[in-house]
RNA sequence: GCGCCCGUAGCUCAAUGGAUAGAGCAACCGGCUUCUACCCGGUUGGUUGGGGGUUCGAGUCCCUCCGGGCGCGCCA
């Protein structure tokens, strides 16, 4: 029995309850059951009598007794008590604790899915990045936190887009040509271009592509390199960005928006609303009508148009392309746009609490050593992504950017993360995998066939037992809320702690016969006990783009 | 100056208004002659930055002060 089939029985008893005229009607609050920290608490607890007393008038152990009676008469149900003062208590047999096991295997690969978003069409934008250099840790937190934002919106039945808006228009780009046509004629870069290394690097690849790009007119050979880089550096950010998990379905030029004419189709859905003007020779938005703080600049006096030009041409083209949602996520640098970009979807006719959502994530710190490390790509000190993965492998680069709230600042220490490997809690929790897994292939090669044996739930009645059960029970929940508040690293949290309940009851629970024991149904239901946590924590760490291997 | 975010154990951080604020690391003590010890058990560690308020109940919501980060262009 899982926690939304009490939650479902306890709204029962509730329209039973007004039906008798036991209680008042009243609007009922969503009725929820979590799992008590102190297991004295019971199985699952309730506080549904504590905030349904006020609607109803009532005292809150008065209502709590009512639904307990209910409840105790439920199939399942081992007992129901009141304490505190009003949370009802429950305690399920163990028959119905342990059917959780077959629910998860049976389930499969789908166990935790849900379809609570399902007709949603989410686009989720993320990174960013100009291609005018690589993707360094400033980015990495979102490559991990944004992906796996898609994957528990995709978990929850969401129909989602991973896009990437590519600055490729402005002057960021002719400072980026302008930096690598010096590096190639052997110039000092210019004070205000890119003074990476890799600056070096990638004008030798395309000095050595095209040996006679130096000869051109200086103008020329601007936009030649600007041109060369660009394509160099948007695809090693692709490839590096693919060999950390983190795939885009779209990478979406900044420049091919002017070129389709979608600006001028933005600037023209704005005009239709009401919201555009014209002041000092220049076109604005009002946005403040919307909670802007000021008014923004479409077109420049000079007839150019701004960069936010492009941001409000990019919303209505994710709507003409049918996304219900647009999901931005940036860097706290950035907090300054949420209000513009609420504002636009609004200038755009749209709801700006339904359609658009901005979320904000704190930067991340940088120490080696305990010092710290400024990320300037200008001042060439950046830590790339590729360098992460290198030192410390995807998954632990992945999960260690993924267990933390993204709105929570974050201080990573490189050496801390590379020497620290095996305290990284992603290795305890694959660890987990890894030794139900050994354990299932002992069990293969014993001959014995636990899936297609008798399966006795009742038997799983050990308290680690259970408390194994009810972490498995949890999942769906955890995803579903992972996905409701866009906080992945619940999913991380989540299977540390159901890792640890593996471990404890590994510890204790022998699984399979030992010797020449003979084969006893407890050791088929431990069986289905281990393949349910298997299954669990693999589909966990599947939604943080992290392996689960079978071997460690 | 105005606005947003943050402040929790020595360190890095959890906790959807719920019961005694939890993990990991660090420190100390213990546990493998049968399924992976990358594991398990135990001890030490807190005025949740300070003060006030809201209510059955506040780390969480409101006000205020202190401290830190960031943002406030016809830049991109």
């Amino acid at each position: 029995m899982t926690p939304d089939q009490l939650a479902d029985t306890v709204t029962d008893i509730i329209a039973t309850l007004v039906s008798e005229g036991a209680i008042p009607p009243v609007d009922a609050p969503e009725v929820r059951f979590d799992r008590p920290k102190s297991r004295e608490h019971g199985d699952y607890a309730t506080n549904i009598a504590l905030a349904l007393a006020k609607p109803a008038g009532m005292a809150p152990r008065d209502l709590a007794v009512l639904v307990a009676r209910h409840l105790e008469e439920t199939p399942g149900v081992a007992s129901a008590e009141v304490a505190g003062p009003g949370f009802v208590n429950i305690r399920l047999e163990s028959a119905a604790q342990g059917e959780l096991a077959r629910t998860a295997v049976t389930a499969g690969n789908s166990w935790g899915h849900s379809d609570a978003l399902s007709g949603l069409t989410v686009n989720v934008e993320f990174i960013s990045a100009n291609p005018t250099g690589p993707i360094h840790l400033g980015h990495t937190r979102w490559a991990a936190v944004g992906d796996a934002i898609a994957r528990v919106l995709e978990a929850a039945g969401a129909d989602v887009t991973r896009e990437f808006y590519i600055n490729d228009r402005g002057v960021q780009m002719d400072k980026f040509g302008a930096s690598l046509m010096a590096a190639a004629n052997g110039r000092p870069v210019p004070e205000d271009g890119y003074h990476g290394g890799y600056i070096l690097d990638l004008a030798a690849a395309i000095v050595a592509a095209r040996p006679d790009i130096t000869s051109l007119p200086e103008d020329k050979q601007l936009v030649a390199f600007r041109e060369a880089g660009y394509a160099l550096q948007l695809t090693q950010q692709k490839q590096v960005l693919g060999l950390f998990r983190t795939v885009f379905d779209v990478w979406f030029s900044e420049r091919s928006l002017h070129e389709s004419g979608a600006v001028e189709r933005g600037m023209a859905k704005l005009r239709e609303q009401g919201h555009v003007f014209e002041q000092e020779g220049a076109v604005w938005l009002r946005t403040t009508d919307f909670g802007d703080d000021k008014d923004r600049v479409l077109v420049k006096a000079d007839g150019e148009y701004t960069y936010f030009a492009s941001d409000t041409a990019y919303y209505v083209d994710k709507r003409a392309r049918g996304f219900d949602l647009s999901i931005y996520l940036l860097g706290a640098d950035h907090h300054g746009y949420v209000n513009r970009l609420r504002a636009v979807a609004a200038c755009a006719g749209d709801d700006m609490d339904a359609n658009v959502e901005v979320l904000i994530g704190q930067l991340v710190k940088i120490t080696r050593g305990g010092e710290e490390v400024k990320l300037s790509k200008r001042a060439g000190t950046i830590v790339t992504l590729d360098d992460l993965v290198e030192e410390v492998g995807v998954d632990a680069a992945r999960y260690t950017l993924s267990r933390y709230p993204a709105d929570s600042p974050l201080t990573l220490d490189l050496e801390d993360m590379v020497r620290a490997t095996n305290d990284n809690p992603v290795f305890y929790v694959q660890y987990a995998h890894a030794r139900i897994s050994s354990v299932l292939r002992n069990a293969a090669e014993l001959g014995i066939d636990w899936e297609g044996a008798e399966f006795d739930p009742s038997l799983l009645d050990h308290e680690r037992e259970n408390n194994l059960l009810g972490m498995i029970g949890e999942f769906p929940r955890v995803v579903a809320s992972a996905a409701e508040l866009r906080e992945p690293h619940r999913v991380a949290r989540y299977l540390e702690d159901l890792a640890t309940a593996y471990h404890r009851f590994y510890d204790v629970c022998w699984v399979l016969p030992r010797g020449d024991e003979e084969l006893a149904p407890l050791h088929i239901a431990r069986l289905w006990l281990c393949a349910a946590s298997r299954q669990t924590i693999a589909n966990g760490l599947d939604l943080l783009g992290v392996s689960a291997p079978e071997r460690m």
